[in-house]
DNA sequence: CAACCGTGGAC
DNA sequence: TGTCCAAGGTT
């Protein structure tokens, strides 16, 4: 295995990289103090998702659940619904799993031992690293996607990020080069490096802190670096949404499986398109929901793209009598209430095509 | 390991 | 419009 710290100046990059954080960093929410569980579910919704999009539901979440405890004695949908709209839900659910196990397990103190910590749901190998170091000052490696593309061009390192196994190769990296005296400014230091200066494209090296220890800067490969595979493209599921309204006023709606694409969100009906032909949509409605349709209209179409996923949604309305067969995951719910429940952005969607 | 798991911003 | 990608984790 190649020593890639060998290849620059170790104590001048520490020294450089967190004097320039601890002079350049950002005014955020979360670093207004090192409240431990403020760290965690920063850190929770930082993953894949843009500090600008994290802020406003920080804020608002913090307030709603300001301690563990709060959080564990909170209701999942509830929970969700604070998610909605970040997406990955999986991370608000496994986040409330997690706190339950700190309120039960550890008088609701995020713990500061790093196998206490890995244990709890949906704190992997960055998290915990994170968490470790910002909230705790210790030396444990967070490696990132910004650590990945820092590290890349200033060691030149050539292994395809995309490979679970390059990963533990820059982890190993950081246990040589992190700062003992402040783990916290290293680490932060090299995300907040590779948001602001480092970036994936057009780096702005001519502004950059460790330009002088830069691998990839002096043989000029900082547009070639770092080397990442892509990833297949998404397949595409066509779908009805039936929204159905009774006379009161009522929308049926349903909650999606506990598990899965958005587990636990609620949404209009959906049927996929190769289930039912066209012509026959309207008889199908009234047949499986024992009721009789007075009005029907199709509204505008929808194309969502997921991660790993194409949803195209033709969107029907049905006004109709009452609805006679519901089942246990569905419900008939007031317009007015409707927006108590998590929905997904397609289905927010389909909802603002109502009115 | 590779596939699954959301959304919005940037270019 | 397409493509990448953003403070990843779980299975």
């Amino acid at each position: 295995m190649t020593d890639y710290a060998k290849r620059i100046d170790q104590d001048a990059f520490r020294r450089d990289l967190i004097n320039w954080f601890n002079n350049n960093k950002r005014t955020l929410p979360w670093r207004e103090d090192q409240d431990p569980y403020k760290v965690w579910v920063s850190e929770i919704m930082l993953q894949q998702t843009q500090v600008d999009t994290v802020i406003p539901y920080f804020n608002a979440f913090i307030r709603q659940f300001p301690t563990p405890s709060a959080l564990a004695d909170a209701d999942e949908q509830e929970v969700l619904k604070a998610w909605e709209g970040l997406g990955y839900y999986s991370r608000a659910r496994n986040l409330k799993t997690a706190v339950k196990e700190v309120k039960e397990s550890y008088g609701g103190v995020v713990p500061k031992e790093k196998q206490s910590l890995s244990k709890l749901k949906g704190i992997g190998p960055y998290t915990l690293g994170a968490i470790m170091s910002i909230a705790y000052n210790q030396p444990e490696p967070a490696v990132d996607g910004n650590v990945m593309r820092v590290l890349s061009r200033l060691c030149n390192i050539e292994e395809d990020i995309a490979k679970p196994k390059t990963k533990k190769t820059f982890e190993a990296l950081v246990r040589q080069l992190i700062s003992e005296q402040d783990p916290s400014s290293f680490n932060q230091g090299l995300m907040e490096l590779g948001a602001l200066i480092c970036r994936p494209q057009s780096p702005k090296c001519d502004r950059c802190p460790v330009k002088a220890h830069c691998q990839a800067f002096h043989s000029n490969k900082q547009n070639v670096l770092p080397i990442k595979s892509k990833k297949k493209k998404q397949s595409t599921h066509s779908y009805y949404v039936l929204v159905l309204e009774d006379q009161s006023g009522q929308l049926l709606i349903e909650k999606r499986p506990e598990n899965g694409l958005l587990a636990n969100m609620w949404q209009f009906m959906m049927l996929e398109k190769k289930e039912v032909d066209q012509a026959l949509i309207l008889p199908y409605v009234e047949e499986v929901y024992q009721t009789q349709v007075f009005e029907h209209k199709q509204l505008e179409s929808i194309k969502h793209v997921f991660s790993h996923v194409i949803w195209e949604l033709d969107v029907h309305y049905f006004k109709v009598e009452n609805i006679k067969h519901v089942e246990h995951s569905q419900m008939l719910v007031e317009k007015s209430k409707i927006d108590a429940f998590p929905f997904p952005v397609p289905h927010q969607k389909v909802y603002q095509y109502l009115n």
